[in-house]
DNA sequence: TTCGTTGGTTACTTTTAAGTGCCTACTATT
DNA sequence: AATAGTAGGCACTTAAAAGTAACCAACGAA
């Protein structure tokens, strides 16, 4: 994926929100508050442990997850939302309630990528 | 990329609108009006025919961007946005403020994927 | 008569992201 | 003493999306 011209601050922001599993992460770290790396990948199932981190990585570097690491013997992070993180959440939020319309709508029941 | 599991339909509409250009394409349609294919190429530089076409598909198998073809002889064909693409991007204007108040606060200075 | 325009389609290639499995180091448990 | 758990890192493989390019059909213009 070439990039796209950096003309529009969207694209960063959809960059970081969007792949297969962030929305995922996001949305259980606001339903069911602050995890650890370890219930968080088991409230995501079918997650890979790279990606995982990978993306609470990216998520931490823009701000919207903090992390925080206990340097206890079996080593235990927690991660949870920043205050960006839940003003991301307000409008993902009402994003989610246009798709779930949309859904009732059958807006996607035939409206899958070209080449799957 | 393998197939999130479906149980949130967010993912069905973000993978409707993430892909380098989608977003873009409706900001051309939003901002400009209804376009004819070879004019919102023009518009949306660097994308290629391929992708174009794509994208309109889909857009339009959505239901968010309507297709006109005329029948002349070197066909016409003209998009738009449809009122569902007008619902689509009240939303995206939020998002997209959130987007430039983090680019100001310098969010995505250091943001990016992990692996670019 | 051949070229260019319009709106694509199709095939081939490349790039990129995601999946998978194996490794750590230390400790508590069995 | 061997094993499992914790939070990943690293290398290798695979799958998907995007780029590239060639082609099409019909007609008007040069």
């Amino acid at each position: 994926m070439k990039r796209t011209p950096p003309s529009c601050p969207m694209e960063a922001l959809l960059r970081l929100i969007t792949g297969p599993w962030t929305i995922y992460i996001l949305w259980v770290l606001s339903e069911h508050g602050p995890q650890r790396f370890g219930a968080l990948k088991r409230a995501v199932p079918g997650i890979s442990t790279r990606v995982m981190t990978e993306r609470l990585r990216m998520l931490e570097r823009a701000g919207v997850v903090w992390r925080k690491q206990a340097q206890t013997i079996p080593p235990a992070v927690t991660y949870g939302l920043t205050p960006r993180g839940t003003e991301l959440r307000s409008v993902l939020d009402s994003l989610g309630a246009i798709a779930h319309r949309w859904q009732a709508e059958g807006a996607f029941k035939d409206a899958g990528m070209a080449a799957e």
